[in-house]
DNA sequence: CTTGCCCTTGACGTCAACGTCAACGTTTAG
DNA sequence: CTAAACGTTGACGTTGACGTCAAGGGCAAG
């Protein structure tokens, strides 16, 4: 496959792939003229790496974890991250829960307006 | 109060107090001599604009909301702004839960390897 | 052959919420 | 009074994941 095939399939641009193997990322085999040429797996590989870029994971973290995909193995310090990156995104979710409750709280209050609402904000 | 008062009891720094005022987000008075004076209603005002940006929504979209939260009263334009925000970050939630999850997979995977780790891991 | 779409590298642009520094005035504690 | 700590505006720097040219080469169809 070529780059323009994985990007569409994977639903990215081919500026994110290049910028993938920029970074370590993804690799790319390439024909005698120089063109990338990819596996099927590349595909699952980028959804992977989109799923963690859109956790918020920086490329150097993804960096560090994808080995462990393919090996199955982790050393401990690539163990210390996954737990980490696990508290990050907990937490993550906690705020975007208070955050939901915020604006469900200005949703009820505009919905069914008080002339007491102000306590009712906080 | 002034503003490094403001700053430490909300928790930011005195860049993003003037940031605010700079984006309309946050009112203050001044003094003969040009410095900021703040209520202790800042604080909490304070603290809800970083619970929106820690949630992701942009300064534009908070400048929205906050006139909402003074009057108890949205526009429909409003409105949508707080449904369509509302689904955005559910949607974001829902994203951070599938990164938590193969994060999961992996430290699963990692604790206790075996031969077959590879499908799991889909 | 040539038209049109695909690919290459390289390099600069973007956007947002601040950080940081400069140069200077203000307030406060001793 | 004076020095430290705090305030002001203005302006440039940072960060990351790409977008967007520019200038050129590759490749199947008619």
């Amino acid at each position: 496959m070529r780059i323009g095939d994985v990007a569409q399939r994977a639903g990215v641009s081919t500026r994110a792939l290049r910028y993938y193997e920029e970074q370590g990322l993804l690799g790319s085999e390439r024909t005698s003229t120089g063109q990338r040429t990819y596996t099927e797996s590349a595909i699952e590989r980028v959804q992977l790496i989109q799923q963690f870029f859109t956790a918020g994971l920086p490329s150097r973290t993804i960096l560090q974890l994808l080995p462990c995909v393919e090996s199955g193995h982790a050393s401990p310090e690539v163990f210390e991250v996954l737990e980490e990156e696990r508290r990050r995104i907990t937490a993550a979710m906690a705020d975007l829960a208070a955050a939901r409750d915020a604006l469900d709280r200005m949703i009820d209050i505009t919905r069914n307006p008080t002339p007491e609402h102000c306590p009712s904000l906080r």
